[in-house]
RNA sequence: GCAGCAGUAGCUCAGUUGGUUAGAGCACUAGUUUGUGGAACUAGGGGUCGGUGGUUCGAAUCCACCCUGCUGUACCA
């Protein structure tokens, strides 16, 4: 045995990537059952697209001019540079571009898919995490909009969510457009600052959120973030609308706008009967290809990390109206509207809202007494299986109390001892694991007694 | 990326002002019981103390740099 520990490979994981165990899994696999059937129900067709793309189709064509395409993992093949997808809208802009002319319009699609982030993780965020997308292509219609956002809510109750457990917020960029109009701010660098810094507001308050506006602000490590550097009479505008939310930006273009896509957004959400939802113009999601309403949807309980604490867990998904994402990759005029929501995310969140009976299914263990009475067992356990109970033969090698100690262990309801002397009676013990209790069975009645056990 | 805190066995941690061969609990393996788990007892395996370099007769302990984790912040497609 050599002991050069520098030759042994290494049992930890990368940076931001996690094993997850089959309690997580299925709730996530109940999560998304309850998707596809919400999906199906609302009439969106089922979608998968590789998880490579040309780097070019989902980096340069994205127009958010901060960061092109930093964030990816990329490698180069005997040609081109590849990435791995960072999400799901930039592909499927690729996809109705690329079969546009096939395709029905509007296209309803959804999709599940892992994306990967080559970026720092923060609490409960990873660079390897599954999401879901939702999205209308091809139509201004902000029936869409509303719809996305009654079926988000449906697919968290159907997930056991209450009413007060979230809420969606929505507002509209077309509010921000007129605001730039009226302060007369053209600098898109200056615009996006702004827009991220409105977006913090219900996290940091007005307080920080203004120092951000102007000068810049220092967090609590006394890290120091440079700010936008407003003049004090536009941070009071930016006051009035956003905090106090009694003045909205007047004018021609306000009323075109944002006043239209409000009065439409709450009449279509009110006719399909939807409450759970509240306008807040400070809601802007930072990115920069929204041009509409956007959406985001946010946990009123409180989340918990590994080690207790609670943490600032933010939102777990959003969306909005990009209508001008697809036209990158050809002229086409094709607006859209689309709802994400990080799925690992929400189950994390799920976990510890509701003591899910989702318990996993583990194996009646059959023990092994004699390998020379295998046929025995074997014909136990074929008839187990021929009524659909979850089943095994002791797959180790090892003494009765190794066998029960592994049985305890992997949670099985009950064990199966045949060994010679119920050989001889022809009735095997059945003992439930739960209580202790063992039962002397004939073996014609094996399956209804576990019946009862499981 | 920036900042604060942390890193000793698989996990949670102890380890005195630097001093022989680095400890505990849980977990693991074997036995007490060659046909009985979840309890107890006994024994055992497992660590170059996150890494590298330095100070020193001597470093888990002091110094520097790096790596990793947590929390906040930035960014978030």
């Amino acid at each position: 045995m050599a002991k050069d520990k520098k030759t042994k490979p290494s049992k930890e994981l990368p940076l931001g990537f996690v094993d997850r165990q089959e309690k997580e899994l299925l709730i996530r696999d109940f999560v998304i059952s309850n998707i596809k059937e919400v999906m199906i129900k609302y009439g969106f067709q089922y979608l998968e697209t590789p998880s490579f793309e040309y780097t070019d189709s989902i980096g340069k064509f994205l127009p958010d001019k901060d960061r092109p395409d930093q964030g990816v993992f990329s490698f180069k093949d005997e040609k081109n540079w590849l990435s791995l997808r960072y999400d799901l809208t930039a592909p499927l802009a690729r996809y109705v571009a690329k079969n546009y002319m096939e395709l029905p319009k509007p296209f309803k699609r959804y999709q599940l898919g892992t994306v990967w982030r080559n970026e720092k993780p923060g609490p409960g965020r990873f660079r390897e995490f599954l999401q879901f997308d939702a999205d209308f292509i091809g139509t201004k219609n902000l029936m869409a909009d509303a719809e996305l956002c009654v079926m988000i809510s449906e697919i968290l109750e159907k997930c056991g969510l209450d009413k007060k457990d979230y809420t969606i917020k929505w507002s509209t960029r077309k509010i921000t457009d007129a605001l730039f109009e009226s302060l007369k701010i053209s600098s898109s660098n200056k615009r996006l600052k702004i827009l991220r810094s409105l977006d913090k507001l219900d996290r940091l308050g007005w307080n920080e959120v203004k120092k951000l506006l102007g000068k810049g602000r220092k967090d609590q490590s006394g890290d120091f973030t440079e700010g936008a550097g407003l003049s004090s009479s536009q941070t009071q505008d930016i006051y009035e609308i956003f905090v106090k939310k009694e003045l909205m930006p007047t004018g021609d273009k306000y009323e075109e706008g944002a006043g239209k896509d409000i009065r439409s957004m709450t009449n279509y959400l009110d006719v399909f009967g939807f409450e759970n939802y509240k306008f807040d113009p400070s809601i802007i999601r930072g990115l920069e290809y929204y041009t509409g309403p956007v959406f985001e949807v946010n946990l009123n309980f409180e989340v918990k990390n590994l080690k207790g604490q609670a943490i600032q867990f933010g939102s777990i998904g959003g969306g909005g109206r990009y209508d001008n994402l697809v036209s990158n990759f050809g002229n086409l005029d094709c607006p859209a509207t689309g709802i994400s929501i990080g799925l690992d995310r929400l189950v994390f969140a799920l976990m510890q809202k509701k003591d899910f009976k989702i318990k996993p299914k583990r194996p009646i263990v059959i023990c092994v007494f004699d390998k020379d009475k295998i046929q025995e067992y074997i014909e136990i356990l074929n008839k187990l299986r021929t009524s659909d109970i979850s089943s095994e033969i002791y797959p180790g090698e090892g003494k009765l109390k190794k066998q029960m100690e592994y049985a305890n262990k992997i949670g099985s309801p009950a064990v199966i001892l045949y060994g010679d002397d119920e050989i001889k009676s022809g009735k095997a013990t059945l003992k439930n694991l739960g209580t202790g209790n063992e039962i002397s069975v004939k073996l014609e009645d094996l399956v209804d007694e576990i019946k009862k056990i499981i």
